[in-house]
DNA sequence: CATCACGGTATCCTTTTTGATACTACTGGC
DNA sequence: GCCAGTAGTATCAAAAAGGATACCGTGATG
């Protein structure tokens, strides 16, 4: 193995996770990823109306972060007016059983959040507040 | 259901995912709660000299949040010099499927980190840089 | 008497992250 | 001619996170 990349024994116990959990950790990160896991593909602008309080800035910038690390896929077609869809790659398609165990354990323990501790309190969303 | 706390319904998918996400992804966290769940019982000073570049005031931050979000148990005995324990409360050690996953995840994607995208670069160790 | 280990604090500073607001080029429809 | 929708940028400001360094009282050890 290339002494230039590290292997896994290079490093402590957690490492990796902590790296792996690096990688999802941006705000609505998971938001997104949960999206493209549910419907496939979508646009910028879909995206942007279901996360309803999120900024265009944060948006891209989030999705660039996630795109950098190999997570998502961003397909721009050349047209006009402009359409780009993001989808998840094998990669991020693989985050699926954590994606599941963190809604799981998230919709297990729902009673610590908001209340105290350090979690920010859910917010609304356009989907969420018409019904 | 009260309507001070939130529901499941409240809020748009990946929320929950996103709020578990939230309670593990400061820095050190989970390296802290993978030597917890390895090792089961660990001193504030064990587990500062297994993660050999942390300072005590970022390690006693991490630990105070973990504690606040019910993950950890900070169990002081009253003697002197002061002896202080912490370990995985049953909220914590529920966790494990999900840094379970996240090992798995980042173990089979190591290629990703140090080279590109947003991941910071892995840390030596105590444990690590010796043999 | 000085030093070490214990489990932290206090203070200051830098970096990173997030947020608010305004703006872009382009085209199709009214 | 004007407005809406497309996918973003640019700029500035605020807040949060993280890092460096020094320090605390206590008690045992040398």
């Amino acid at each position: 193995m290339a002494k230039t990349h590290y292997s896994r024994f290079d490093c402590q116990p957690g490492c990796s996770v902590e790296a792996a959990v690096s990688l999802i950790s941006g705000k609505w990160k998971c938001v997104v990823l949960w999206y493209l896991l549910e419907e496939g593909t979508l646009r910028f602008n879909e995206l942007r109306r279901r996360i309803n309080t999120i900024t265009p800035r944060m948006l891209t910038h989030q999705l660039r972060e996630l795109e950098a690390d190999g997570l998502i896929h961003r397909e721009v077609h050349a047209q006009v007016p402009p359409k780009v869809e993001y989808s998840l790659t094998a990669r991020g398609r693989e985050l699926t059983p954590i994606l599941m165990a963190l809604k799981a354990w998230g919709d297990a323990h729902i009673d610590l959040f908001g209340s105290k501790g350090t979690a920010g309190k859910p917010f609304t969303t356009a989907s969420g507040e018409q019904k």
